[in-house]
DNA sequence: TTAGGGTTAG
């Protein structure tokens, strides 16, 4: 029942009065005293006057309830240009990009042109979806009317072929544009972090500082993701003090880009502090304070974490659950893992495979192998490689070789393999005595012209990176570094290391095992570390490849024996070495 | 006194 009592203070003729209304409901997000005014204006006729009825479609749409914005606009008499704009703006905003490209396949069906307005929430469905072949189209016809010299226009194509991955029409709209803000250099930042090349997203945010920008929000959080994604630890800090100059500091948006940068970076106090002083927390925040504690092999606290978001009332998505379960499986907590997939399901969202890959992870790992094997069988989506991938490096660890040959089947099955799998395929097969099965996986990675990804690690020093290779020379201080790892070597055996040369994989003899081990990158990485850094400083380490088990092993040493904390950060986890443990319990 | 473009967390 709708009630106009309340409006008869409101003269029937001024309909100005329920457009501000209108408004301010939208502004206030006062969905009950928009549908009152919905009445109203029914009841009197005011649907009639096209700026009434616009004004209806776009309250519904800020309100995100598009399917009455569409009804409005059905019920609007005159549909002009502005009334298009507004229904395929509401559309595109409010998640159904697809039936926004209709609406504009419709008002061109009724030999409406397209304007300025209409053109960029077009383009934006395009990129949502993901149809670059549409885009296309969309781009051809802001050419042919001329508006693709709009800014609006352009920075919305920009960001389609961004979104789309094709950095380099991106590139040549943002370069041919007659005008661009901050709005198109965002775009384009956004492109580069998106395909890996932060360095470019970087130098295009000084550029826009160069050019007196008004950088915000938006900006600082995309260059800070390019920082989390590199490393740049003192960058980051850098970028950080910028937006506490120019008020940006308080977003959340910013917030969770510092987390993640801090996190990446192996220092959680940081990541702590810019969580506890973000006033205002949305769910990507808490999701990268969650990725934090996981990262950092903290699985107690990651679900105290999610209790506490629970009760601040925010509600999880998949990331959040990706996250716990994530937890569970580096903390080898498997019941918890169960029921965090069940609690899922309950919340109504859909696992995908990477939920089950984690899943998978935990069981494999706590040698519930069995288990593991019917997950996947019971799966209602395809299991991909990395739920096959995850059984066989529990089969492995088990030493179930004949499982995890199986599962390296499976693999195969699939297709084209992602570059590192080869090996771990083929290590399986030799280790069920499958050998030429083992051969027939390293061949396939030999005429694919793939190498294993060389193994680098990294140490960042005031803004500069440092950068090692196994047995790498190259470094300016390289017989320094060598020295201190032959000193070093001396004291770790005395203090009883014994290398474990069983994790390299070449056939080569006992000695020269030992020989290519002892200069893994890592160690180099730490040695220069502690031959630059100050007694009291940790040695922060990053790695694009999971750590050796003799490296791991052979870190604790160095911890013992030269009083240090060393962190090493691996392609997904930290490892923080002390007094000859690590936080990661052996358990990676 | 209506309508348009960019961000985080995996």
């Amino acid at each position: 029942m709708i009630d106009s009592s309340a409006f008869f203070v409101v003269p029937c003729h001024n309909y100005h009065r329920i457009v501000e209304l209108l408004l301010s409901s939208a502004r206030s997000k006062s969905t009950p005293k928009g549908l009152q005014l919905h009445g109203y204006i029914l009841k009197s006729g005011l649907f009639l006057i096209p700026l009434v009825s616009n004004n209806l479609i776009n309250f519904y749409s800020k309100s995100q309830l598009p399917l009455d914005s569409r009804r409005a606009f059905e019920d609007s008499p005159e549909k002009s240009a502005t009334t298009w704009s507004s229904i395929i703006s509401c559309f595109a905003q409010n998640e159904l990009p697809s039936m926004s490209l209709q609406f504009l396949n419709k008002m061109m069906a009724g030999n409406l042109r397209p304007d300025h307005h209409v053109l960029p929430s077009a383009t934006k469905s395009c990129g949502i979806l993901s149809r670059c072949d549409i885009g296309r189209s969309v781009h051809c016809l802001s050419m042919k009317t001329g508006y693709d010299a709009d800014v609006f226009v352009g920075s919305s194509l920009v960001d389609m072929y961004a979104k789309c991955g094709d950095i380099v029409h991106a590139r040549k709209v943002f370069d041919e544009m007659p005008e661009r803000n901050i709005v198109t250099w965002s775009g384009m930042m956004y492109g580069y972090t998106q395909i890996g090349e932060n360095e470019e997203a970087l130098w295009l945010f000084k550029q826009a500082l160069l050019e007196n920008l008004d950088v915000n929000d938006f900006s600082f959080s995309t260059v800070l993701s390019a920082c989390a994604n590199s490393t740049l630890l003192e960058l980051g800090r850098q970028i950080q003090g910028l937006c506490v100059k120019s008020s940006f500091g308080s977003s959340s948006f910013v917030g969770s880009s510092l987390v993640s940068l801090y996190s990446k970076c192996g220092v959680l106090e940081e990541a702590h502090r810019v969580f506890d002083e973000t006033p205002l927390k949305n769910l990507g925040i808490w999701n990268a304070m969650l990725k934090a504690c996981a990262q950092h092999s903290d699985a107690k606290e990651v679900i105290e974490f999610f209790k506490r978001m629970k009760l601040s009332g925010m509600k999880p998505n998949f990331i959040t659950f990706l996250n716990l379960l994530n937890a569970c499986s580096h903390g080898g907590l498997v019941e918890e893992g169960r029921y965090y997939f069940d609690l899922m399901k309950e919340s109504k969202i859909e696992p995908t495979d990477k939920h089950y890959a984690c899943l998978v992870d935990t069981l494999a790992r706590a040698g519930k192998l069995q288990e593991a094997l019917e997950v996947i069988k019971n799966m209602p989506i395809d299991p991909t490689e990395s739920v096959w991938g995850a059984l066989l490096t529990g089969c492995t660890i088990h030493k179930n070789t004949e499982l995890a040959a199986f599962a390296a089947d499976k693999v195969f099955e699939l297709g084209p393999v992602s570059s590192g799998m080869h090996i771990s395929l083929s290590n399986a097969y030799a280790a069920d005595g499958r050998f030429e099965d083992a051969a027939r996986a390293r061949k396939l990675l030999r005429d694919r012209g793939e190498k294993k990804e060389t193994g680098l690690s990294w140490v960042e020093e005031r803004n500069r990176v440092h950068t090692f290779a196994a047995g790498d020379r190259r470094h300016e201080k390289s017989k320094e570094i060598y020295e201190k790892l032959v000193e070093l070597g001396e004291e770790m055996e005395k203090a009883g290391y014994v290398a474990d040369t069983s994790f390299v994989l070449r056939e080569v003899d006992g000695d020269e095992k030992s020989q290519t081990i002892r200069y893994h990158s890592e160690r180099l990485a730490i040695a220069f570390g502690l031959i630059t850094f100050a007694k009291d400083r940790p040695i922060r380490v990053m790695k694009n490849l999971r750590v050796c088990g003799d490296c791991h092993n052979a870190i604790k040493y160095m911890s013992v024996c030269t009083g240090r904390v060393i962190i090493v950060r691996d392609n997904n986890r930290f490892h923080r070495f002390e007094d000859g443990k690590c936080s990661c319990n052996d358990y990676w």
